[in-house]
DNA sequence: AAAAGTCACAACCGCCAGAAT
DNA sequence: TATTCTGGCGGTTGTGACTTT
């Protein structure tokens, strides 16, 4: 029962439109209206189809139109709606006034989804992302972080580290565990202004806290490393082999972060073919080029201050009670738009979470929008 | 200065739902 | 009821502008 495309005509126009054409569909529509939009073309002496002259005058020639950059208010009301609706342009756009779904949807394209991401979230969810294979480079530097052996020095540091981390209280807290000393960092790109503030946490504190955050704070299968020397001093001169078997342990032991199995397979992986990527050198973990953001790119990690360091363990029973105390991945009671289908299957595949686009943004984001908060009460 | 790469965005395409016939 | 028309939507593409090498 398909029909055939309004633009399949002989002698319409496609492409760019040009300022005569502007001017003619504006001219007409201000005189006329648009009527119907496949008879406006012919009256409009247009040689174009009518969807291209809808599009035209909807997407830009419309005199309701606010062009010019996105506000700070209409990003973050962007990410609000894009929480709870999902892709329904068309729905945020009538949220903000002026701008339109296209122009939306663009902005979402080229800004905010590259933002969420670079955040360490999945920006079809907007809850942390899980695929630590994609960060696998970067948690290789940070491998070198993890060992608190190594003494302190300036760290090159990448925001999407720190939002690994951001991810990590993120979960913490989502597991309702309220004993751990690790409060949430501010997620880049705060970071620059974070670590250059008096913040309790240093990113080696976050780290090792974050092996708290996926296991239990009263595990007994903790492995222990040796606290530095008194004197701050570290040795300099540790053993690879030794170092790898540590590693090594600690991924047969489901270490850090473990509530997604994968990250202990990298944990092993790298741990096995770290000779290149693990040095022990005095030297910083190589980040990756062209990834730092902050400032000037470092960030000064103070001695630690725990009296022992340890790569926290999950026993079973304590891995599955994190794993279930989890969010779900989809929370379609509070998405709308998921349930109430309208997605393509070639872009959302059913029940896939891009369909979802369950909240995990902070409620304080929620509760600052007082049509977030409408829509959360109702 | 030129080539290559990246970004931003206008425009198009195909599909869908509802209205009209 | 079946078919066609129409407007709308979301995904994708093409291209010019800009930046980097």
């Amino acid at each position: 029962m398909g029909r055939s495309p309004c633009c399949d005509e002989n002698g319409l126009k496609k492409g760019p439109w040009t300022p005569e054409e502007d001017h003619k569909l504006v001219h007409y529509i201000q005189n006329h209206g648009h009527g119907s939009w496949r008879a406006l073309p012919k009256l409009a002496g247009l040689k174009r189809c009518g969807k291209s002259c809808r599009l035209r005058w909807t997407n830009y020639l419309r005199p309701d139109i606010k062009r010019g950059k996105f506000s700070p208010d209409e990003e973050q009301t962007i990410l609000n709606l894009h929480s709870i609706l999902g892709n329904k342009w068309s729905a945020i756009a009538t949220h903000l006034p002026g701008r339109t779904d296209n122009e939306i949807k663009n902005f979402w394209n080229t800004h905010l989804k590259k933002k969420l991401i670079q955040m360490g979230f999945d920006p079809m969810t907007h809850r942390p992302r899980t695929d630590f294979f994609a960060a696998l480079p970067h948690l290789l530097a940070l491998a070198n972080l993890v060992d608190p052996r190594r003494p302190s020095a300036t760290w090159p540091l990448v925001d999407r580290d720190v939002g690994l981390l951001h991810q990590c209280c993120l979960y913490k807290q989502a597991a309702g565990d309220h004993n751990c000393l690790m409060q949430p960092p501010p997620p880049p790109p705060a970071f620059a202004s974070y670590a250059a503030t008096d913040h309790p946490n240093t990113c080696v504190d976050l780290i090792l806290n974050s092996s708290e955050a996926f296991g239990s704070s009263s595990s007994s299968s903790a492995l222990l490393l040796e606290p530095p020397p008194e004197d701050g001093q570290m040795d300099m001169n540790i053993d690879e082999e030794e170092d790898l078997r540590l590693l090594r342990q600690a991924a047969a032991a489901n270490l850090i972060m473990d509530n997604t199995s994968c990250f202990t397979t990298w944990f092993a992986a790298a741990s096995s073919s770290s000779t290149d990527d693990h040095h022990h050198q005095a030297a910083p973990a190589a980040a990756p080029a062209g990834d730092i953001s902050s400032s000037d790119g470092t960030i000064n990690i103070p001695p630690p201050h725990h009296d022992h360091y340890f790569l926290a363990a999950t026993s079973s029973e304590h891995h599955q009670m994190m794993s279930s105390s989890l969010p779900p991945l989809i929370h379609s009671s509070s998405n709308p738009a998921a349930e109430g289908g309208g997605c393509s299957s070639s872009s959302c595949g059913g029940t896939s979470p891009s369909c979802s686009a369950a909240s995990f943004w902070p409620d304080v984001l929620l509760l600052d929008d007082p049509f977030m908060s409408d829509f959360a009460n109702n």
